[in-house]
DNA sequence: CATAATACATAAAATCTCCTTATGTATAGT
DNA sequence: ACTATACATAAGGAGATTTTATGTATTATG
């Protein structure tokens, strides 16, 4: 439908040697030379069919038809630097995440306002989805999951091992007297009895637990539900301590054993494309976050 | 001062690509292959330093970014076509013509309206001036010239022959008892004796005539103000009869003689650019006056 | 459920645009 | 007259853009 437009190249020029009434002068703000300004105003009134320029001994000036159209390719361009900018802009400073809930919840939220007045230049948006990240189809610039650390075309930072420890509240440890030994645990109900690090943790305490089959993948996204069932009193859960240092400060849950079990190579991790591992704000927020990491976790 | 642009061509193909929220589609619209969509798309994410769309599995949709910069690009390039499509109706509508006076007083004028009759899709503008033609310097698309037709770079056509004869009004020829031969008009004086014509005139009459040194160049194209000053009863003029067949019909001015001396070669010219001699306005106009010169002056 | 069809990505090669260099012309200034 | 300025033009080449050919993922279909 759009009817064909001139060679934009040649209009990019049109417009600065319109905008400068000189070759000469247009070609130096273009960074090119005077003979190129030239065969593209060539071309150009070759295209449209008409002479937009008079040739006067030295200088050029519009003529009819070059005088009314130079305002309106002038505005053309203007809108088209403004669009730019505003994507560049938004494109350096708006930050993107998108995070599993519990680390979300359990690390982020509380941590968040820190980066934010550190790098009062960056707006954060910060997503929480469980989907698997794939940054050619949702626009994200980083994300933080849990897995192996195996994505192909992105960099990735281990933040926090997927290490487990039983946990429960007071109230629950104490309906049955306390819990001396791992096998206790086996008195009340489990949070979620397929899920396999309970195996991993009962086999590596040497505590013979026939039943609990682990045929689920893990679901370290979502232990943060977990959690809040254990806070709640409904049944052990068995979760990474790292995330609810607060809970057990505050006493909400405790964790009667410290022995820790280690999923070796899974755990938390802040994953973003190869290819814009160098930009400013990347580097930002991982820069930060690893350090936040670093501190926090021991 | 302008900040630097993605490549032009990238835009035209984001703008289309965005239009239509696919890369397949904008390629069939632009007339190129989907890959080059995509490497396009690619190249200006890279310059922008964000994706501009989300690949999801069988369409692209735009991503936050894209979103807000597609309807600029839109509407700037929706500018551009405007621009163009008036510059192109004005190089295709608007007939612009340069002439000299005398031609324009004594032929033009009383036969334009005509040719507007005739084309009324063309505006004409009509400017009177004596000074060359060149039309790299002067915004026309025609020039009627009085010459020897030798312009370079220009298509030139004979409208009409300098030719000439004595006239003077009734009054003056009265006032020494008619002219009966060349050599009364003599006895009266010459609205302008420097010019060449007389001399040419007087010899082909085969009439002594010294004195008359012709050493000026003609000014044909200024005939009009000596005949103005012929009908005035100041003198005797030497005009082109084609030219005053009007005024000769009225009796303000007479001719005395037949006898019509012709300078060789030159003449009043229609004088245009070689490379627009294909024009639509330039062939009408062209055919229009070739053929009114041709009813006209036998 | 296998197959075909659709939409986009990518690599390599061909093409063509655009720019530069070099030079020429005309004009204005000294 | 001489120099400097501004634009035009031609030739050559670097680089950008496009096409061709192929691959991948997904949806639709028999």
């Amino acid at each position: 439908m759009p009817s064909k437009l001139p060679p934009l190249s040649s209009l990019r020029v049109f417009e600065a040697a319109a905008r400068h009434g000189s070759f000469t002068r247009a070609s130096k703000e273009l960074g090119m030379t005077q003979a190129a300004v030239s065969y593209q105003m060539k071309i150009l009134e070759e295209r449209v069919g008409t002479p937009l320029f008079l040739r006067k001994p030295r200088q050029v000036s519009l003529t009819e038809t070059g005088e009314r159209i130079a305002p309106v390719v002038t505005e053309a361009f203007e809108l088209l630097r403004a669009a730019f900018v505003m994507a560049e802009d938004a494109s350096h400073n708006l930050l993107s995440i998108t995070t599993v809930t519990t680390f979300a919840t359990n690390f982020l939220a509380e941590r968040l306002g820190n980066f934010q007045i550190l790098h009062d230049d960056l707006a954060v948006r910060l997503d929480t989805s469980m989907s698997v990240v794939d940054f050619s189809r949702e626009d994200f610039d980083l994300g933080i999951r849990s897995g192996d650390g195996q994505w192909q075309g992105a960099e990735t930072h281990l933040l926090i091992p997927a290490k487990f420890s039983p946990m429960l509240s007071p109230d629950l440890a104490q309906s049955v007297g306390g819990i001396k030994k791992p096998s206790d645990l086996l008195k009340l109900p489990l949070v979620d009895a397929s899920d396999p690090w309970w195996k991993l943790w009962f086999d590596s305490m040497g505590v013979q637990s026939e039943g609990l089959r682990g045929n689920k993948r893990s679901r370290m996204g979502i232990q943060m539900l977990e959690a809040r069932a254990a806070e709640a009193g409904q049944g052990v859960a068995i979760l990474t301590p790292d995330f609810y240092r607060d809970s057990l400060k505050r006493g909400s849950l405790i964790q009667p054993f410290d022995d820790v079990c280690h999923d070796e190579g899974r755990g938390y991790w802040l994953v973003y494309p190869k290819a814009r591992r160098n930009m400013p704000k990347i580097k930002k927020f991982r820069d930060w976050l690893l350090n936040e990491v670093k501190e926090h976790c021991n």
